[in-house]
DNA sequence: TAAACTATTATTAGCGG
DNA sequence: ACCGCTAATAATAGTTT
């Protein structure tokens, strides 16, 4: 007696702001896990650090950070101001072909720290809210530390 | 007379760091656009402002803005530096018990700025590389600018 | 050293509970 | 709102060019 469903499943989206607030927030929730989630994988497999630092139009702000926020802020903010100027650099263009990335900055410094993850408790604001990255290795099957060696990296020009 | 192919396409990935520096080098640069590609999306879609920053072990850095890096650090440090002190609190439990995101924040403070995107080019470095959103939306078929008309935004408990 | 291919896995839009 | 489902699109690991 029921009728066959026609269409459930993943349909393709119009790729721009969506318009009812009750599907706009699922979309929100749903991409902003698969993007922190998404990071949390190329962190540890690929032995880099990296931030994710997501307002959104109301009042929160969702951060991601490996190891740590802070941190890679500052040496960011750091590395960024070390003169004023600015010129479009040839170093990546195939990168740029892509056109996938908004901004790409390539600094020069080796910087391996990165020692497991530490979390960014030094907010004293209202609302604060912790991720644990050990509960993402628990659900992500297979997922292991890194190990932090780099003995076998060629450091040519990679990385 | 050709044999079978055994197995191209994707195969399941163990969650650690990549030993060889090759393999490693290049799951960083499909990762990485796939993140940014991500990110470029979530931002339009659900009119949100976002970063990501990464520090590849080497001496690069490659960093995403929507609309701005720069401008988005600056709010992020301000925010957090309000007062010391921090707690856990239960804002969004369900977001913990996904276990996806190393660190999220929530904030209170209404800024729905976002008026397209500037790019970061104030930073004096050695080597410095655009990206340019429009070329996203070039290549992203149905890609549209974020309209900001937050008329029909509900506000109540979102976002 | 980099790009293209493609089989597979992973993400997710739309529904229903 | 959150959770689960599932068809369908999207990302990508390993391979080939």
């Amino acid at each position: 007696m029921a009728a066959k469903k026609e269409s459930r499943g993943r349909q393709k989206i119009k790729m721009a702001r969506i318009k009812n607030p009750s599907h706009r927030q699922v979309t929100f929730s749903k991409r902003r896990l698969g993007l922190f989630k998404k990071a949390s994988e190329i962190c540890p497999l690929c032995g880099i650090e990296a931030i994710i630092i997501v307002f959104s139009p109301g009042q929160k702000i969702f951060s991601f950070g490996y190891p740590d926020v802070e941190s890679i802020v500052n040496r960011y903010l750091s590395r960024s101001t070390i003169s004023p100027g600015d010129e479009v650099l040839s170093a990546s263009m195939e990168d740029l072909k892509k056109n996938i990335a908004n901004q790409a900055m390539f600094l020069e410094k080796t910087n391996a720290s990165s020692s497991g993850l530490s979390m960014d408790n030094n907010s004293g604001v209202s609302d604060h809210q912790h991720f644990d990255l050990k509960s993402i290795e628990a659900k992500i099957e297979g997922f292991a530390r890194p190990d932090h060696q780099f003995a076998n990296f060629h450091s040519q020009n990679m990385f």
